[in-house]
DNA sequence: CATTTTCTTTATAAATTCTTTAAATCTATT
DNA sequence: AATAGATTTAAAGAATTTATAAAGAAAATG
């Protein structure tokens, strides 16, 4: 189910424009003319997005952004006319997810609509707080790691390797990915290091480190959390 | 083949040292010193990715981000000096796909370059994370074979070499050429190493190894991968 | 700034995989 | 059917990769 997109602006045309082509692309579209009731239709109707013009009557443009942003998450696309005053509040951070400056092509427009949804449900599904594989939880609240209820303590870099192993279970991780991605791109050590983590990690959360159920060695290749999907 | 890179900066030690750390790192690269020129080269020559600084003549870096954007899928890395006012522009989404503040080690940039195209590479869909034929699958991302589900365990060179025969089915590859494909271009041994290889993956995939219906060969000539297209 | 904890490196042992070898088997061709 | 060349197969040693323990370096803590 496609989302509701507010539309605001001042100038009719520009939002029959808008209109017709987001409904072409399946959203639903409400539409307001000036601040003032852009701000109570959000309030109501709760889009899923707002496409803002900038300059607008009653209550300006910056001002509605303001106090959505203030008052919800939902995401805004900013209109601007494009001049050398407008680059420089771009500048300032007016809290808008992305701007569009006109004249503009419709289909830029949907484009843009398209990737900051896309974005936000990204953002605002931060995945799970808490992950479960058998005898082992990991909390991400709580940064902890527990075997059959009890918490088992794992430092930084053994719960970081841990859960982005356990984010994607089954899938292969090499070494130089693992430090990439746990250690910063900036990382100078050996990838020799890995394997060290690899070893402490598993003396603390694997029954039988020596066979073990859920960190397991993909030989030639690196280091996956094993779901059992197929054995 | 790696992917050509464009680098843009109006700074041309920036650019030269950027150059040199990819080059030696194997990618192609090109240049620009303005923002004109670098949305003529990406348009003309179809960049895989580009490197671009924030502030730039002519055409100003995040105008070049948008105009790209909006006309193609290549992945860009912005270069950005580190102040509060560009914090404020990072928490904005300027369409980039990564980050790199100035000033920046060329180490660094270049792990960011492989990351963000190993990401955009398993977006774009290089070739599917999993084939199915008849009974066996290969999973390139748990980097593993099934046969009926069941997960068979290979050794590194076995898995590539049926990687490299499934992605082309039916296609016979020379001794030379896997070697070559599995092994890289300088490898030094025998080419009846291949044979070996070839019979203890008949054993672990097939279900009568000596009349086998997925690996193949073809007398003379080298292996193929049988997709059952002709038989 | 001393103490504790964590991280990285190093060295060695253990496990796994790879390559070579040589004999047996198979294939195409005469 | 005989032959020369190609492939399969098994086995052994070489090479590579990983596990482990321990010590020194670095970082965090009070």
């Amino acid at each position: 189910m496609k989302p509701t997109i507010l539309v605001v602006d001042d100038d009719r045309k520009t939002v029959d424009l808008i209109r017709l082509y987001l409904e072409k692309d399946g959203y639903r579209v409400l539409v307001a003319y000036d601040g003032r009731t852009a701000l109570d239709t959000a309030r109501n109707r709760r889009p899923g997005l707002v496409i803002l013009d900038l300059m607008l009557p009653k209550v300006d443009g910056l001002e509605v952004c303001r106090l959505l942003r203030s008052e919800s998450q939902v995401p805004i696309i900013m209109l601007t006319a494009k001049t050398k005053e407008n680059d420089k509040l771009i500048g300032l951070d007016l809290g808008a997810d992305d701007y569009v400056t006109k004249p503009f092509s419709p289909r830029e427009l949907v484009a843009r609509v398209r990737a900051v949804l896309r974005r936000s449900l990204a953002e605002s599904d931060q995945g799970p707080e808490q992950i479960l594989y058998g005898e082992l939880e990991v909390d991400f609240v709580r940064h902890e790691a527990r075997i059959g209820g009890s918490s088992v303590h794992l430092t930084p870099k053994e719960f970081t390797l841990l859960e982005i192993m356990i984010k994607q279970p089954g899938r292969v991780f090499s070494r130089l990915e693992l430090l990439e991605l746990a250690f910063g791109y900036d990382y100078q050590g050996f990838e020799r290091t890995v394997d060290v983590h690899m070893m402490n990690l598993r003396k603390k959360i694997e029954n039988d480190p020596a066979n073990p159920r859920y960190v397991q060695t993909v030989y030639g290749v690196g280091y996956k959390f094993e779901d059992g999907a197929y054995v």
